[in-house]
DNA sequence: CACGATTTTGAATACGCATTCACATAGTTC
DNA sequence: GAACTATGTGAATGCGTATTCAAAATCGTG
């Protein structure tokens, strides 16, 4: 079905103007020998037929179409849904333009991913979600390059750009236990996700070799409302039995515990117990909760997801260069206790 | 600069299957008259070469993309961000594609709009920002349809969807008052965009015909940081006086105040002073707050603005139908005593 | 079996632009 | 003024697919 109205084309511009269609491409392309007088006549017809060249037919020609595709699971995760921001921002600034796909968080996205293949995107970035082997071939046949952002695939070489959750949960957990803290209780997350599984067992092990009196865990959920009901249910007896110190894994999740311990266990934080989080959320860092966490950079994971997509005709990184492992930011916080009061 | 690898195209799928290049096209192409056995030809041969229609050759004889373009400002409020995720999620269930540009909160955006027009969108959604009436004519020249989501402009009719924020800024007012509230403070939002003045109206108006003891104001800034400062500073003095009740323009500036007026004065919610906002926003249902608020239907009103798209050929709305008024959902909540505690 | 009705099929073309190439023009140099 | 070089220009072509259109194959019926 046709359009409501059909778009000037080039040939019209070019009548108008009195000149050939080629000069209207030149006109349009920064950089191209055209007389400064041609042009000027080109862009007067152009704005009175309201004529903007058209994207796709160009593509055809140029085999580029200055679009990415980002494919994000999660996006009720205020980190991923600030990641997305962040990549509209910045590939605009780049000049590109964001196909925008959602999937349920940590789902295969093969059916989104096909979608997008249709389209000549210049790159795909994939976010909490995992991918066929199928389709990772398909992208590689097309010659379009993927990156994974936050998201480890065990058994591929895929290119990736994540934070370094053992690293930063490692020292979360050093902190915790510099602060006095000997007992934990960990809050984990969506076991498919391979950054939780990462946060938990670089906390586990950083505090188990400092020496602990115990470390319990808890399936979370990933979300607010389901570290909620964990805590709720977790410490619902008659008389709970509370840890030194929680680590959730995402902040999120740290902010329900702090929302639970404190309006119905009366608990105060640092005081009474400690807590961490991971992800340095906007909400986690407001003077209410002051949360202790390790901020992931987004603006810099994105800019390196940027630099691995090569978009700009530099050669796709390979081997080691493939796999960009970033620090997380280390945010004292509130929830526990700085070094000057510990024992 | 060509890409990497070229894509295989329709015609050495057609060859490897033996048969014309039309008939690959119909194969892919639903309802088209091509016999089963030949379909199941050309889907192997395109399997085996990684073979997928390039939308963008499709389009250029369809004259149709199967994108739509969403536009949106202020995606750090939760509001706007929730409301993309949707816009997302139902434009896929459509069988289209989101094209998301970022554009400062409340400003024009005539620049993405330029760069949304080159490519052959099926339509355009804006979120939370205005444009030149230059813009909108060349948008009808292209006879691309817009919908503005949530967003009034005045002295234009354009087609738009948004929530009726006098009638539920009312509604909170009278809730208020009916619960004994007789002075208020409303948390002022960005001036630039028509919402906020929308509520603040509908507040004032509803409150001043039921009789108050005064109605103060106080610009908020519309995020969490700007509506703390500015109840900090506000109740800043030695010996503050609090109003009965505060209305904040949006939720999470309540949220900010709730925070304010909870952590730094002492002050119980709603014992102490009443509380509401505007949005429905997840965080603010959170036990911990239990917001008193409106809902906007964010489900409903994309659903609204699709149907105002008119995507599928049906003729575009006119006239009334142009403009969509969405009543919100009235949230009680607990920070306004409900009727039957009240005076 | 013949005949029209239906379904399949492939050759040719259109879609809108960028790009190549050959040509024309203007600008330089000796 | 001739011989060159930059530079600007337009005719023709290619990009990958959907869509004509007419020919071919298949079907159904008397």
């Amino acid at each position: 079905m046709p359009p409501r109205k059909s778009r000037a084309t080039s040939f019209e511009v070019a009548r108008l103007a009195g000149v050939s269609q080629p000069s209207v491409s030149r006109a349009f392309t920064p950089g191209a020998s055209i007389s400064k007088e041609k042009r000027d006549k080109v862009l007067a017809a152009a704005k009175e037929l309201n004529y903007v060249p058209n994207v796709f037919a160009s593509s055809l020609s140029s085999a580029r179409s200055n679009m990415v595709a980002v494919v994000s699971g999660s996006l009720s995760n205020p980190f991923y849904s600030e990641s997305l921001q962040v990549f509209i921002e910045q590939f605009q600034n780049a000049g590109r333009q964001v196909l925008a796909f959602s999937v349920e968080a940590n789902r295969d996205c093969d059916e989104a991913l096909m979608q997008a293949m249709r389209y000549p995107v210049d790159g795909i970035v994939v976010t909490s979600a995992s991918m066929s082997s199928e389709v990772v071939r398909m992208s590689e046949g097309l010659g379009i390059p993927i990156v994974m952002y936050n998201r480890r695939v065990v058994g591929s070489n895929l290119a990736n750009v994540r934070c370094d959750h053992e690293e930063g949960s490692a020292r979360i957990g050093r902190f915790m236990h510099a602060a006095g803290a000997r007992s934990f209780l960990i809050v984990r997350g969506d076991p498919q996700g391979s950054s939780s599984g990462d946060r938990e067992r670089g906390f586990r092990e950083a505090v188990e070799r400092l020496g602990t009196r115990g470390i319990e865990d808890l399936a979370g959920g990933s979300s607010y409302s389901g570290a909620r009901n964990a805590m709720i249910r977790y410490f619902g007896g008659p008389a709970p039995h509370f840890p030194d110190a929680i680590f959730a894994v995402n902040d999120i999740m740290a902010i329900a515990c702090a929302d639970v311990l404190r309006e119905i266990h009366g608990l105060r934080i640092p005081e009474d117990i400690m807590l961490a989080g991971f992800d340095g959320i906007r909400e986690g860092q407001r003077p209410v909760y002051g949360l202790t966490t390790v901020r992931q950079p987004i603006e810099r994971m994105v800019r390196e997801t940027l630099e691995l997509l090569a978009l700009d005709g530099g050669p796709a990184p390979d081997g080691d260069g493939k796999a960009r492992l970033i620090q997380g930011d280390f945010i004292p916080g509130k929830t526990v206790p700085g070094l000057a009061s510990g024992a």
